[in-house]
DNA sequence: CGCTGACCCTGACGGC
DNA sequence: TGCCGTCAGGGTCAGC
């Protein structure tokens, strides 16, 4: 489910209801997800303000005077705002509840993400060894060349990885090199300057538009509104393993690179 | 250091 | 209908 353009928008979705809000409680129905969570945390967040609600990487940021509550969403998880009582369901593990009476409900079947707390002054490796944002003018080709000179993996698994840059994951790391036309198994090292300054924009410009379209809805992605994403409809090469490449008609190909599948055309793709 | 593979967990789907 | 194998949008870690 989320990739950044999902985690952005469950930002958007939610911040206007906790900004500015106190934290009345919280409730942990499981406790165990990617890290478990630590019974603590109810009582370091009761009573707090939400000052802002930020994003880094895939990762949501409630900031708090004293500290930062991190959350993952993982593979599976969704929050969403609720502005009516309703009885929790299955994998509905935490609630927010805020001092305006809106519940952030948060659901995560797979349970690969991660409620955490950081204290103010108290370093956070998780975010600590992250690259840029793609969004960023830190992030261009030049870093991509730069970066990858002599690295003989895979082009794919090196934008997918977090170091190079953030939130380009399986979905938007096989569009962009679709539409940068690179093929997703040549070797990281061996993409010329010029062609990872496309690849850069192409990711810019595919995270852009899935954010303002609500994210990519694959199964079940909900936004902070509880709306499905649109974007999928406009995926050219991610799910259509064995269809026909929107431009030329070749057959696309699905192949395993860096244990995830990858779909790529190989008349297109150089 | 760079890279590969295993792993965390549940649910959906296709084949039989 | 039901059982079984396979796969899934992410990230960390051990080991070579």
């Amino acid at each position: 489910m989320p990739e950044l353009p999902e985690v952005e928008t469950t930002r958007r979705g939610l911040r206007a209801y906790c900004e500015g809000v106190a934290i009345a409680d919280v409730l942990v129905r499981d406790h165990r997800l990617r890290w478990p969570v630590r019974a603590d945390l109810p009582a370091i967040l009761r009573g707090q303000p939400v000052r802002r609600l930020e994003r880094r990487a895939k990762y949501l940021l409630f900031c708090l005077d004293h500290g930062t509550l991190l959350v993952h969403l993982g593979m599976s998880g969704s929050l969403r705002v609720l502005l009516e009582p309703q009885p929790a369901a299955r994998h509905d593990h935490i609630d927010i509840a805020l001092a305006n009476g809106a519940v952030l409900r948060y659901n995560d079947p797979r349970r690969f993400g991660s409620f955490q707390w950081f204290a103010s002054g108290e370093s956070c490796p998780a975010l600590s060894r992250l690259g840029p944002e793609p969004l960023s003018d830190a992030f261009d080709g030049a870093r991509l060349h730069r970066l990858s000179r002599k690295r003989r993996v895979a082009v794919k698994p090196f934008i997918m990885d977090g170091a190079t840059v953030v939130g380009v994951g399986n979905i938007y790391a096989s569009e962009a090199l679709y539409l940068a036309g690179i093929r997703p198994d040549r070797a990281a090292g061996r993409v010329s300057l010029a062609r990872y300054g496309q690849l850069a924009e192409h990711i810019k410009q595919v995270l852009t538009s899935a954010i303002e379209q609500g994210g990519t809805t694959l199964r079940d992605f909900v936004g902070g509104d509880g709306k499905p994403g649109y974007f999928a409809q406009q995926l050219f090469v991610y799910g259509r393993g064995g269809e026909p490449c929107k431009r030329c008609g070749t057959p696309l190909r699905d192949k395993v690179i860096g244990q995830r599948a990858s779909v790529y055309c190989i008349a297109c793709q150089r």
